[in-house]
DNA sequence: AGCGACCTACCAACCAGTAGGTAGGACTTT
DNA sequence: AAAGTCCTACCTACTGGTTGGTAGGTCGCT
C-alpha cells in the first residue's frame, strides 16, 4: 500500500505541484480516505519528502551507473546523455517534479537539492576540463555546457503539455523522443568536438 | 494602485505559483486588506489573468520588434535571441511565470498560451527553413532548434535559484548573464552555420 | 489478545469572496 | 459660499468551503 500511495503521490505532485495537490486527492487516487493515508505517512511534508528522495535516488542510481561506464571523450558524454534521456522518457513525472523543485529553489524540505547535485556537477565539470586538456574536446566553458544540457533535456520533457501544442502531436511518444535525442546528440557533438572531427 | 497590485501579484505568482499565493499575501505586499484588493479586481482568477496577459503582451511586443528588424541569416537569429535574453534578464518573474504555466499545460484560464505562441513558432520555423534553402543555414530540424532555444533560454533564468547553488554565485547578475548569452550565441552559431563559416 | 489497516467525526486554520459601513475628495445644486 | 450628492478607496465582520491533522472506534487476520 505504501508503494501505491507513493506512486500516486509522485504523479499528482508532479502534475499539480505541492500546493495544488491535497491529501484528499492522493487518498482518493488510491481508493482510501485521508486519515487512512496519514496512517502510512505522518504528514504531507513527510510524504512529499519520501516522494522526492525516491525520485532522487532513482535518478542518481542511473546517472552514476552511466558515469561508471568505460570509455572517454565523446562516446562517454553521449552515453551519459542518452542514459539521462532514457530515464526521463520512462518517468516524465520525475522531470516535472524536479523542475518544480528547481523553480522553488530546491528547499521545500530539509532535502538540500543543491547539496546532492553539486558533487555530480563538479565531477562532470572536471571531467570535461580534463577532456579539453587531452585535446579531445574544444575549449568550452564546461559549466555553461552542462547547464545547457540540463535545460535542454529537462525543458522538452517538463514542458511537454505546452510543446505538444506547438508540435501538434504527443512530444513524449517514442518517435518524437528519439528525434529529440538525436538532435541533442548532434548539438553537443558540434559544441564539444573540434571542428575537424564534427563532419560526419 | 491597480498597477502596484499587478506588479506585486506578478512577483508573487512567479515566485510561489497560483496555488501557493493567497490574495492575503498580495494585499499585504501592497499594504492593504484583501477586500480592498477585490475592489480593484473582481476575483483571483481575473487578477491572475491580467498578470499573465500583461506578461504576454510585453513579451510579444519585444519579440515582434526584434523580428521586424532588417537583416537575414545569422545576424537576424542572433538579434532575436539577444532581444529575448535581454527581456528575460530585465524581468525574471516573466520567465518563472511562463515556466509555471508551461508546466501546467498553459490552460489555467481562458488564455490559450499555445494559440498565442504557435503563430510565432511557425513563422520562425518557416524562416529557418527558408534560410536553409538559401544556403545560409545548415540542414537542421527547425522545430528542434527552436525548442532547444526556448529550453536553454528559459531554463537558465527560471531555475536560477537552483543554478545559483551549482555555480556558487548569483546567476542573474550582469556578468554571468553576459557569459550565458555569449555561450548560447556560440552554441547556435555552431548548430546553424555551415562548418566552413563557423570558425572565427 | 494483539496488531495493522481502515473508517467516521471532529478540530483549528486558512481560503476566496460578500455585505455593509466609513472617510474624504469632487462635483453639482441651491 | 454652503449644502447635498455622488464616487473611490478602504475598512471590519462575516459566509461557506477546504485544508492538514487528530481522536477514537471497527473490522479482519494471525
Amino acid at each position: 500500500m505504501r508503494d501505491v500511495i507513493l506512486a500516486e503521490a509522485t504523479d499528482l505532485f508532479a502534475e499539480h505541484g505541492y500546493d495544488g495537490t491535497s491529501l484528499n486527492d492522493i487518498a482518493a487516487g488510491v481508493g482510501i480516505k485521508r486519515p487512512s493515508l496519514l496512517h502510512h505517512f505522518p504528514s504531507k511534508d513527510d510524504l512529499y519528502g519520501e516522494v522526492f528522495e525516491q525520485m532522487l535516488s532513482h535518478w542518481l542510481e542511473r546517472v552514476e551507473a552511466a558515469m561508471a561506464l568505460p570509455g572517454s571523450g565523446w562516446d562517454r558524454f553521449s552515453d551519459v546523455l542518452s542514459a539521462g534521456f532514457e530515464l526521463f522518457a520512462e518517468h516524465p513525472s520525475y522531470v516535472r517534479l524536479m523542475r518544480r523543485e528547481a523553480l522553488d529553489g530546491g528547499s521545500r524540505l530539509g532535502i538540500d537539492l543543491v547539496g546532492v547535485v553539486s558533487p555530480l556537477f563538479n565531477t562532470a565539470v572536471e571531467w570535461i576540463d580534463a577532456e579539453i586538456a587531452a585535446g579531445r574536446f574544444r575549449e568550452v566553458d564546461a559549466r555553461q555546457v552542462l547547464i545547457t544540457a540540463y535545460a535542454a533535456l529537462l525543458g522538452y520533457v517538463s514542458d511537454a503539455p505546452f510543446i505538444n501544442g506547438l508540435l501538434g502531436h504527443d512530444a513524449l511518444s517514442e518517435r518524437p523522443m528519439h528525434e529529440r535525442c538525436e538532435h541533442l546528440l548532434d548539438l553537443f557533438r558540434r559544441l564539444l568536438l573540434p571542428a575537424t572531427d564534427v563532419i560526419l
